[in-house]
DNA sequence: GCAAAAGTGTTTCCATTACACCCATGG
DNA sequence: CCATGGGTGTAATGGAAACACTTTTGC
């Protein structure tokens, strides 16, 4: 085994995928684009494209994320460049069976980006459309979705992916899940649930992020007792906001500290 | 951006490289090859090498271990096809900075391998030569390993990197710094630690996993609760041993149980 | 007997839970 | 005035930290 023959080196295509979460309307959401090409002509996608010469992995995220959102990723620990437009975006993980594009041997690297309620995905240049749907129709989900009145957009049924939910392309339903999987556990242990926020946000509405990430219902008085408590978690923002009705609520900005510790407890399913 | 346009597809060498992590002497280390050819010739970096067509990613990871250990990975989960040479092995993270390898575009997928402690490291066919380093040489880390008289081995110095060790090639400080990050963290919350451990082993044997893993001192009893109180997690296999001096201890094998909750708590540093 | 490691029991402490209760607004 | 969500107080629970103490071997 020489490793620098130039006889072992089988050339490969590197493309990135991007697993895009928010949260819409109480339910955990996913942004997929219908493909205009062969092959999965048709079906929906996680964005993605390929890497370019001389780019760097992450910036290529970054272009995609852009390119299909408007969205500026910004490192985690930096401060958002532009408050409100930025996303915390971080790599998941790498795909490469020989059988995963039919036409050449791909290896993907996915990357995971959460971002706050935006309001209409914008198609990127290859894509005919982009939409948001919840990650429960998307993977099958017995979701507790529930609350399915709560129409408060226009005509948003866009797409047309009925209930049973034609499978992602390619992979793309394992990216998803490991996607959703990762910021499910990372929001325990780290103050990473505040991306899916606005840059001024409420207890509650924090609160609601975890429950529709984690699809369980949290105590709200305990809740709030816990992210106050834990120092750097949140930081005042100086004013109020009745925007949930009820009392006015306190606004936060998130605060500097990454880890939380002692963690967030998920409750049992 | 049109995705698959010809011209859009740069051409990347795929590489993985391996973080192979054991426990000797009561430090945590890793396993280094020296370098035959350039770049970076004479120099130690981790094992590695080129994904062959039509050969997947994780494939490659466990092809390379065997050639540089003779241990066979088993997939989490599965039971040790053979008990006792397994190795535990994951993804870990995808490198591809556009100038990590002077001669080409190069993106390596690298993966995480605990393995019990070992003999001594067989070089791979294309390695000069293999020795075991603990990671706090290469890391720099203010190690308190403490006890370095505890020489049972023979001559076991080999290899020549002095205290001050010349970094690691490429990006692959980089690389085992992420992968020990990974092994920290997960022993919390799972039962990967017994991947360090012989197929039967004792509490105390467990405990110094832990100790040198985290370079911490664990409370020899409430550990003893811990991990025997955790349902799963351990499971008697019969016999005692006194290989570590002292009063008899009872010998375990790993449970099933691959989740610890609640978790292993690693003390503040 | 003595050192060393394995195990058990017990107390203290702290975070989470569960839930009663009050606050401030819109309709 | 009443529904709605925001926020505080408090007792019960449960796991972990700290440490005294007993057990069983090798030397």
């Amino acid at each position: 085994m020489s490793p620098y023959d130039p006889s072992a080196y089988p050339p490969f295509a590197v493309t990135v995928d991007l697993v895009v979460l928010t949260v819409r309307r109480h339910a955990l959401c996913t942004l997929i684009v219908k493909r205009g090409e062969a092959p999965f002509q048709g079906r929906w996608a996680l964005p993605g494209g390929f890497v370019r010469e001389g780019e760097d992995l992450g910036a290529a995220a970054a272009r995609e994320l852009v390119e299909e959102t408007g969205l500026r990723a910004h490192d985690p620990g930096d401060p958002p460049p532009v408050p409100g437009n930025g996303a915390h975006l971080e790599q998941l993980a790498t795909y490469g069976a020989p059988d995963r594009d039919p036409r050449m041997r791909v290896v993907s690297v996915a990357h995971l980006a959460l971002a706050p309620d935006l309001p209409a995905p914008r198609a990127g240049g290859d894509a005919n459309s982009a939409r948001w749907a919840t990650v429960g129709e998307l993977l099958g989900e017995d979701g507790p979705v529930g609350d399915e009145e709560a129409m408060d957009g226009g005509t948003d049924r866009e797409g047309g992916v009925g209930g049973g939910a034609e499978p992602l392309a390619f992979d793309h339903a394992q990216i998803l899940a490991d996607g959703v999987e990762r910021a499910r556990s990372k929001i325990e242990y780290s103050s990473l649930a505040t991306a899916f926020c606005p840059p001024e946000f409420t207890v509650g509405e924090l609160r609601r992020v975890y429950e529709a990430v984690w699809g369980v219902a949290l105590d709200p008085r305990n809740f709030h007792r816990k992210v106050t408590g834990t120092p750097g978690f949140l930081v005042p923002a100086g004013g109020t906001t009745t925007r949930q009705g009820g009392r006015p609520a306190q606004l936060f900005r998130a605060g500097g500290a990454t880890l939380l510790n002692p963690p967030m407890l998920r409750p049992e399913v």
